[in-house]
RNA sequence: GCCUUCGUAGUUCAACGGAUAGAACGGAAGUUUCCUAAACUUUAAAUACAGGUUCGAUUCCUGUCGAAGGCACCA
């Protein structure tokens, strides 16, 4: 923020007290409210070579600064704290340079390739919160980092193979009497998660009737369970490419697939490649072979192939079965080499839950090890779980809050509260209403996940949860609403924004809005930087804030002077546009009527 | 057992080591002859505990208590 004045004061730094500070070590923070000022500066780390008090310091810097930059109207010193006062000029320079900037919010070029890989769903049950939450990310990463002027490329690994998809297989077979999505009317990946719990009931059934039978512990029931030999056979099948066993797959995938596309739309995300777990699960022997010849790897007597990190605080890890199979890991390894063949991508994030955290630790020090370019590249967003009240979900028992429901649920919800508020009493058709109750639903869906910092765990109460009133999605929706309506019946005039200002003095309220017009691309490069939507979420919220003040004390029709009306016209279309932008880069639609 | 995160108003979330710890919901009290009241204004209410580091600690370090997650040839 402000680096300008950053540049400056290591400059003064330099001339007046030949040492040499690094710009970007130097504080500067919005100033609060309850002082005067609209940046401020901390000069506690100054005094160190001033050899003054913090106050005389901060008089100091401020009476240089202001001889340095015609900006600067005044300046005072609380304790350490210098406060800068910019003059209107400079205020109304930012003003008309956003405001004529057609690209405004969208970062200069870096020339820079990303991928982000996410919701990476598994085909055998359909989505829940938690894949909201990691889907929401993924997206709102991927359009940030493009306002910060990457090329980005969203691509998503499905887990279509292994042996939770089997069980699905397995109990749809037994049970499923050739139930299809069209026969039973359920969404294909609702049908296959039906089975998935399907099993795990037959499971556990067996598991209790084994234990009081034949009086044997619950591991040794484990071991003897038929169901799970059988699904185990059917794992070895299927990797044998069995063609009965193949043909199922491939149709219960496909019903999941069809089912996936219906909730990613409602969701509004989308990906430009998807890499398939199938095709992927076997690429990382050419990896272990690797390792082995650099000697990165050691092979056991009984074959099994590890690594031994203990040396940088980290486990002795399997790579690959003594049976000569890959672990998971493995496979992450040959995916990454694949990713980067395809792309050569020079940041390569994995939107991931946090209970991986060490996983991904260990692939990105094992790729380093294999001396891979990529390696230092990779970034995993690592994000909390979504809680709920009654503790954890648990999709094999079918507790968790799922996906279509709860979108369902959001946009019911908005359309009741629209009603019950007699919103829509005219110029509204029934499909211009259906999309305005989906909109706000999704909004507020939308925003109360991207608003929380995303490495933090998060409570999700069904019944209570989700507002739409306060720090809302559809709060900052209505505002923008709000505004267009403005605008709508009262058509901006000829007169530019340059012309309608003229000199008279700016109201608090006026430049409050402009100063956060002015943080925009800032923020925009700041959750770029730390991977991180909330950013975004709490700036918007603040500039609607912001206005909304605006709104209820001055009005913006009533102004002394038709230039000013004119000119508050121009700054509220410019809010519009920015609140617009930066809820695009959250993925959440605003509407113009509400 | 070892490792990693996290404990902030009644609740859900904020606060690069910076000033008097901010919001929202809920509670209390107000504001619609006027641009959309999903709004605005006022008010009560919190850093788990004990030490340490320094000009300054919710933030960093140590310990205690509490919560979640990970590590054993699952993905």
């Amino acid at each position: 923020m402000f680096n300008f004045l950053k540049d400056t004061i290591a400059e003064i730094v330099t001339e007046n007290f030949q040492q040499t500070i690094s710009p970007a070590t130097i504080q500067i923070n919005a100033t609060p409210t309850d002082y005067v000022g609209d940046c401020t500066i901390v000069v506690f780390p100054f005094t160190k070579f001033s050899k003054l008090n913090p106050e005389a310091t901060g008089n100091f810097f401020g009476e240089k600064l202001k001889e340095k930059n015609s900006h600067i109207e005044s300046y005072n010193v609380v304790k350490g704290f210098l406060n800068i006062v910019f003059n209107q000029q400079f205020w109304l320079a930012e003003l008309s340079k956003a405001n004529a900037d057609k690209t405004f919010g969208q970062l200069a070029t870096t020339g820079r390739k990303v991928m982000v890989e996410y919701s990476s769903p598994n085909t055998n049950k359909p989505l829940h919160l938690g894949h909201i939450r990691n889907n929401l990310l993924g997206f709102s990463i991927a359009e940030i980092l493009k306002a910060c002027g990457n090329e980005v490329i969203k691509t998503t690994l499905v887990n279509d193979r292994g042996i939770h998809i089997c069980k699905s297989m397995l109990a749809w077979q037994k049970f499923g009497n050739g139930e299809t999505p069209a026969s039973s009317g359920l969404k294909g990946d609702h049908l296959v998660g039906k089975y998935y719990v399907e099993f795990d009931k037959a499971y556990k059934a067996e598991i209790k009737n084994l234990v009081a039978t034949e009086n044997i512990s619950e591991e040794d029931a484990a071991k003897k369970s038929l169901l799970m030999q059988e699904t185990q056979q059917m794992l070895l099948d299927w990797e044998a490419g069995k063609p009965e066993v193949m043909q199922l797959w491939t149709m219960m995938n496909s019903w999941v697939y069809d089912g996936f596309a219906i909730t990613y739309k409602k969701l509004g995300v989308d990906f430009d490649k998807a890499y398939y777990e199938s095709n992927t699960y076997l690429l990382g022997k050419s990896a272990v072979a690797e390792g082995l010849q650099q000697g990165v790897f050691v092979q056991d007597k009984d074959k099994s192939v590890w690594i031994d990190l203990t040396a940088d605080g980290l486990d002795r890890k399997i790579l690959q079965r003594k049976d000569g199979t890959s672990v998971y890991i493995t496979q992450d390894i040959g995916t990454a080499q694949l990713k980067y063949d395809d792309y050569k991508m020079d940041e390569s994030i994995y939107v991931v839950g946090n209970e991986q955290d060490y996983h991904f630790k260990v692939l990105q020090l094992i790729l380093k090890k294999l001396d891979k370019v990529y390696a230092d590249g990779i970034y995993h967003l690592s994000y909390g779980m979504v809680e709920l009240p009654s503790g954890k979900m648990k999709s094999r028992e079918g507790t968790v809050v799922d996906a279509d429901d709860l979108m369902d649920e959001m946009i019911e919800a908005a359309k009741q509260k629209t009603i019950e508020l007699g919103k829509l009493d005219d110029g509204f058709s029934e499909i211009e209403k259906e999309k305005l109750f989906y909109t706000i639903g999704m909004g507020a869906l939308k925003y109360f996940l991207l608003k929380v910092d995303p490495k933090k765990k998060m409570m999700f109460n069904p019944d209570e949860s989700i507002e739409l009133q306060g720090n809302t999605g559809p709060f900052i929706q209505y505002t923008h609403a709000r505004i267009c309506s403005i605008l709508r019946n009262n058509k901006l005039q000829r007169i530019s924004l340059e012309d309608s200002i003229k000199n008279y003095p700016l109201h608090s309220l006026e430049k409050a809005l402009i100063q956060e017009i002015y943080l925009f691309p800032i923020k925009i490069e700041e959750a770029g930087k730390e991977h991180n939507p909330a950013v975004i979420a709490n700036y918007v919220y603040n500039l609607a804030k912001e206005f909304n003040s605006f709104y209820t004390e001055l009005s913006v029709l009533k102004a002394e002077h038709e230039s000013e009306i004119q000119f508050r016209l121009h700054l509220v279309e410019m809010v519009a546009k920015v609140i617009n932008k930066s809820m695009k880069l959250l993925g959440i639609e605003v509407p113009e009527k509400m």
